[in-house]
DNA sequence: TCTGAGACAATTTTT
DNA sequence: TTGTCTCAGA
C-alpha cells in the first residue's frame, strides 16, 4: 500500500470519512437498503468499502450493532474488520456479530441446539477427528481402510453435506458405483454417531442450523427479525449450504451485501460454487450492482500481468481494472536450478533489495503452492540471517500432545463424546489396551449406551443390561479409576473452579504432564512448552471472556487455524500458501516453484475446470504484489526424496510478455501453444498463437530477443508435462565441485525406459569424450570420459555452469551440439 | 499390553 | 524427505 493509502486507511470519525472514497466506493457504502452485490476486483478497497459500510449504518443510526451480521472466510478478515470498524466508531463494535461463518453460527448453535438435540457443550471434530471416526466405521463394517481410505470417504461425505445432501437422498440419487455404497453406508453411521456423540464436524456447522431452521420456523423468524442487515466478504468462496443458510436469513427482500470477486474464487476444491456470485442478481431481482474496478495495490505492470494471466480462463464476469498508480518495474522471472539454489537467491535477492532500496523485511513475502515447500526457504533465510515468519503447515492445535489436552478438556463439558474418550483413555498408558477397548465399544454398539456410560457398569453386575462384559481383570480397576478421575475433574469444573487450574489438574491427575517428564527426551520438552501456549491460550480467553465456559473456549479453538497467527507488523519475512495470502498485500512478493504439477498441480489433460481454479490461483498470487514481482522456477526439484526434472510452468507461456524479463533484462522465451515443440530457442513471438497479445499493452513495445539474451535452455522436447521420473529419466551424481552433499543419491535406480538420447542412432552413438551435448537440465557440457557399455554406459561430462557430472547415458537424453563451447 | 523396528505412503489448497 | 501404521516379539 502507497502512504497515501496508509494515511487513508485512518479516518477521523464521522460520516466525513466518505470524502475518502471514490465514487463507486461511496455508492457501495452508502446504498444501504436493498440487495447488493459488489463486484470488488483485487486491490479495489473492498474491506475497506465493507467496514465503512458498517460504520455508515452505524452511524447513521439505521441499526444497532447486533443487528448487523458480517460473515468472512477466516478469522484474519473478521479480526482485521473489527479492528478498523473499531477505530471508525469505537465503543459500539464489538457487539456486530461478526466473525467466520463458522464461529457464528457456532455461537448460534449453542443458543438454539437444542431443538434438534445437541447440548452447548456440543463438541466440534476438525477434519482429522471425522476421519478418525469414519476409520472406526469402516472397521466396524469390516471394510479394510487400506483399501477403501478413510479420507477419500471423509471427503465425500463433507461434499455431499455441502451440497446438503442427507445419507437418505444420498442413498437414492447417488449411489452408483462400489464406493458410492460405501460412502452411503458410512454416512449414515457417522451422522448417527456424531448426533449420539454430542459432536457437530466443520460442515455440520453451516448444514444443522439449516436443519434447525427448517424444522422450527419461530427461530429462523427470530433471527430473520434481528439481522437487519447482512454483509457477507468473499461471496465467491460460498458453497451452497453457505449460500441457502444466508439465503434463509436474508429473506427474499433483505438488506443483504454481498461482496466478491469471481477471479479469486479458489476454494471450489471446498465446495465453493461459483454460481453463487454470478447468479446473485436472479436470486434478488431488485438486486443492485456495483463494480470497484480501481485498484490502489499494484502497479500497472503488475496488473497488467495478471490481467494477462486471467484472460486465459473462459468462465468469468467481465470487468477492467484498471489504475493510477505508476508503470512500475517489470515483473523478474528467476530461473534456478533446483529448489536450494531458488530458496538462496530468493534470500539473496531479498537481501539486496533490503540493502538497496530499503524494503524491511515485512514488506517481503514468499508464495508457494504447498508448504511442502516452505523448508527450504526457511533454512536458506536462516542460514542468511534473516528473520522470517511462516504461517500454516501444521497447525498448532493439531499437534498431538495439544489434541491430547483438548480431548481431556472436551470429555469433561461432554462425556458423550466418544472420539474424545478413545483418544486419550490409555494417553498416558494406563493399561487400558486394544482388546479392552473393543469390548467397550462391543458393548455400546450392541445397548446404544454411550462407552463413557458402559465404563459406569463396568465392575457392577447389576444394573448392566446387553451381553455381559468380560473384561480382562487387571483392566477392570483400572477403567474404574479413569471414570473416577474424570468425574472427579467434572465436579471441579462445576463448582466453578477457574479454567487454569482446571486444566492444570487435568495435566497432574492424568498423569500427562509426569508421563512427559519422566520421557526426558527433547521432543517432551518442546511438548511441554507447548502445553503451556495452550494455557497460555486458555488465560487470555478468560481475560477477554470473563464469563465464557469451557465449552465456548473449546469451541472456539476448533475454529482457529494456523494462518490465523500472521503478524503484519512483525519484521519479518512472510512465508506462506498462496491461499493463505489471500487478502493481503505485499510490496515485494516471491511466487516461486513454478512449474508443471506444482502450480498449475493437478491441472491434466481434460481437467479445464481444475486448471481454470489454478489459474486463479496464480491471479490472486500476483495481485498480492504492490511495487515488486518476482516468478521463480527450478529445473531439478526433490520430491519424495527423489529429484526429478521439472518443467516451466505453462503460466509462464500465458503470461503478458511485455512485463516480464528475466534477470538479465531479456525478454522471457514463451511457447506459442502447449502442443508447440519446436519453439525452444525461440523468444515471444508478438502477435501470433494462444496466449499472445492478451495483456492489456502496458509496455507493449517488445524487443526481440536475440540468441545472446537467452539462458541455457531448459525444455526438454516434445516432453509431455510429466516428472522426469515418469518419464524414467535419472541422473546420477558425481559433483565434487558442487559439493551439495547428495552424491550418489538416487543414483542406484535404473530406468526401464530404455532409449538413447536424441541423436543416436544404429550401433552406435556419438557420445564420446570431446563430443559438446546439451542436457535438458544441465545445459551445455562436454563429454570428458566414457566407460561400461550397453545399458550401464555412463560418461563424465563437464558442464558450462554446473561443473563435472557422471550421467547414466541411457537416461540422461542427451543431445549433441554443434558448435564448440570455447 | 507395550515397545520398537521396519514398511509404507504420502504432499495440494482450509473452516 | 517426513510422519504414520503395522506387526512381531518381549
Amino acid at each position: 500500500m502507497s502512504t497515501e493509502l496508509r494515511a487513508m486507511t485512518t479516518p477521523s470519525a464521522g460520516p466525513d470519512f466518505l470524502a475518502e472514497l471514490n465514487e463507486p466506493q461511496r455508492q457501495a457504502v452508502t446504498h444501504t437498503e436493498g440487495p447488493l452485490l459488489i463486484i470488488a476486483g483485487a486491490g479495489s478497497g473492498k474491506t475497506r468499502v465493507l467496514t465503512y459500510r458498517i460504520a455508515y449504518i452505524l452511524e447513521q443510526e439505521l441499526a444497532a450493532p447486533e443487528q448487523i451480521l458480517a460473515l468472512t472466510f477466516t478469522n484474519k478478515a473478521a479480526r482485521e474488520m473489527l479492528t478498523r470498524i473499531s477505530s471508525l466508531v469505537p465503543q459500539r463494535a464489538n457487539r456486530l456479530w461478526m466473525g467466520t461463518f463458522h464461529s457464528i453460527f457456532a455461537k448460534i448453535m449453542r443458543f438454539e441446539g437444542e431443538a434438534i438435540g445437541y447440548t452447548k457443550q456440543f463438541s466440534i471434530y476438525d477434519t482429522s477427528d471425522s476421519e478418525a471416526v469414519i476409520k472406526r466405521i469402516l472397521v466396524e463394517l469390516k471394510h479394510d481402510p487400506k483399501l477403501v481410505r478413510p479420507r477419500a470417504i471423509q471427503r465425500r461425505i463433507s461434499d455431499a453435506k455441502n451440497q446438503l445432501i442427507t445419507p437418505e437422498v444420498y442413498q437414492q440419487k447417488h449411489a452408483r458405483s462400489t464406493l458410492d455404497e460405501i460412502t452411503q453406508q458410512v454416512y449414515a453411521h457417522y451422522e448417527q454417531r456424531l448426533l449420539a456423540g454430542n459432536a457437530m464436524d466443520f460442515d455440520d456447522l453451516l448444514v444443522k442450523p439449516i436443519k434447525l431452521f427448517q424444522e422450527r420456523g419461530d427461530i429462523l423468524e427470530k433471527y430473520k427479525m434481528l439481522f437487519k442487515y447482512i454483509l457477507i466478504d468473499e461471496y465467491q468462496d460460498t458453497n451452497h449450504a453457505q449460500y441457502t443458510v444466508t439465503k434463509m436469513l436474508a429473506g427474499r427482500k433483505a438488506n443483504i451485501c454481498v461482496v466478491g470477486d469471481d477471479a479469486q474464487s479458489i476454494y471450489a476444491f471446498r465446495g465453493a460454487d461459483i454460481r453463487n456470485i454470478l447468479d446473485f442478481k436472479n436470486d434478488y431481482a431488485d438486486a443492485f450492482e456495483i463494480p470497484l474496478e480501481q485498484n490502489y495495490r499494484s502497479t500497472k505492470h503488475i496488473l497488467s500481468c495478471a490481467d494477462s494471466i486471467i484472460k486465459h480462463n473462459k468462465k468469468q464476469l467481465s470487468k477492467t481494472l484498471w489504475t493510477a498508480n505508476q508503470e512500475g518495474e517489470a515483473v523478474v522471472l528467476m530461473e534456478h536450478m533446483n529448489e536450494r539454489e531458488e530458496a538462496m537467491r530468493v534470500a539473496q535477492k531479498i537481501e539486496e533489495l533490503h540493502a538497496r532500496f530499503g524494503f524491511s523485511y515485512n514488506e517481503f513475502a514468499i508464495l508457494y503452492r504447498t508448504n511442502a515447500q516452505s523448508r527450504v526457504f526457511e533454512e536458506s533465510l536462516r542460514r542468511q540471517g534473516l528473520p522470517y515468519q511462516l504461517v500454516g503447515g501444521l497447525s498448532f492445535y493439531q499437534r498431538k500432545e495439544i489434541k491430547d489436552v483438548v480431548a481431556y478438556l472436551t470429555l469433561l463439558v461432554n462425556p458423550r463424546d466418544e472420539q474424545s474418550l478413545l483418544r486419550i483413555i490409555n494417553e498416558p498408558s494406563r493399561g487400558i489396551g486394544a482388546k479392552t477397548l473393543q469390548e467397550l465399544l462391543n458393548q455400546s454398539r450392541a445397548t446404544g449406551v454411550a462407552v463413557w456410560d458402559v465404563l459406569a457398569q463396568v465392575g457392577s453386575e447389576s444394573g448392566a443390561q446387553g451381553p455381559k462384559l468380560t473384561l480382562p481383570k487387571p483392566a477392570i480397576p483400572r477403567i474404574q479409576a479413569f471414570r473416577a478421575m474424570i468425574e472427579e475433574l467434572q465436579q471441579e469444573l462445576e463448582d466453578g473452579v477457574h479454567l487454569l487450574d482446571v486444566a492444570r489438574k487435568v495435566l497432574e491427575k492424568s498423569g500427562y504432564i509426569k508421563a512427559l517428564i519422566e520421557e526426558g527426551s527433547h521432543e517432551s520438552l518442546t511438548r511441554r512448552d507447548n502445553i503451556i501456549e495452550l494455557q497460555n491460550a486458555m488465560a487470555y480467553y478468560q481475560e477477554q471472556n470473563p464469563n465464557g465456559s469451557l465449552a465456548s473456549f473449546l469451541q472456539e479453538i476448533s475454529l482457529i487455524t494456523d494462518t490465523d497467527k500472521y503478524d503484519e507488523n512483525k519484521p519479518a519475512i512472510t512465508l506462506m500458501t498462496v491461499h493463505a495470502s489471500k487478502g493481503l498485500e505485499f510490496p515485494v512478493v516471491f511466487i516461486v516453484g513454478l512449474e508443471e504439477e506444482l502450480f498449475p498441480m493437478g491441472a491434466r489433460e481434460g481437467e479445464e475446470q481444475n486448471l481454470e481454479e489454478e489459474r486463479r490461483l496464480f491471479y490472486v498470487a500476483i495481485t498480492r504484489a504492490e511495487s515488486r514481482l518476482f516468478f521463480s522456477t527450478c529445473r531439478m526439484r526433490y520430491r519424495f526424496g527423489d529429484e526429478t526434472v521439472q518443467l516451466r510452468s505453462r503460466f509462464l507461456d500465458e503470461v503478458n510478455p511485455g512485463v516480464v524479463q528475466t534477470e538479465s533484462g531479456a525478454t522471457i522465451k514463451q511457447k506459442r501453444d502447449r502442443f508447440d515443440l519446436t519453439v525452444e530457442h525461440d523468444g515471444a513471438e508478438s502477435g501470433d498463437g494462444a496466449g499472445f497479445g492478451a495483456g492489456s499493452g502496458v509496455g507493449s513495445g517488445q524487443k526481440r530477443p536475440s540468441l545472446a539474451d537467452l539462458p541455457p535452455d531448459l525444455r526438454i522436447s516434445g516432453a509431455k508435462p510429466k516428472s522426469a521420473r515418469k518419464q524414467g529419466l535419472h541422473i546420477e551424481y558425481d559433483d565434487p565441485a558442487g559439493g551439495s552433499g547428495m552424491a550418489g543419491g538416487g543414483a542406484s535406480r535404473t530406468s526401464a525406459s530404455g532409449s538413447y538420447g536424441g541423436g543416436s542412432s544404429g550401433g552406435g552413438d556419438p557420445f564420446y569424450a570431446g563430443a559438446v551435448v546439451k542436457h535438458a537440465a544441465f545445459g551445455v557440457g562436454k563429454i570428458v570420459s566414457r566407460s561400461g557399455t550397453g545399458a550401464e554406459a555412463r560418461v563424465v561430462v563437464f558442464f558450462q555452469h554446473r561443473g563435472q557430472k557422471t550421467l547414466l547415458l541411457r537416461a540422461a537424453k542427451l543431445t549433441l551440439v554443434d558448435d564448440d563451447m570455447s
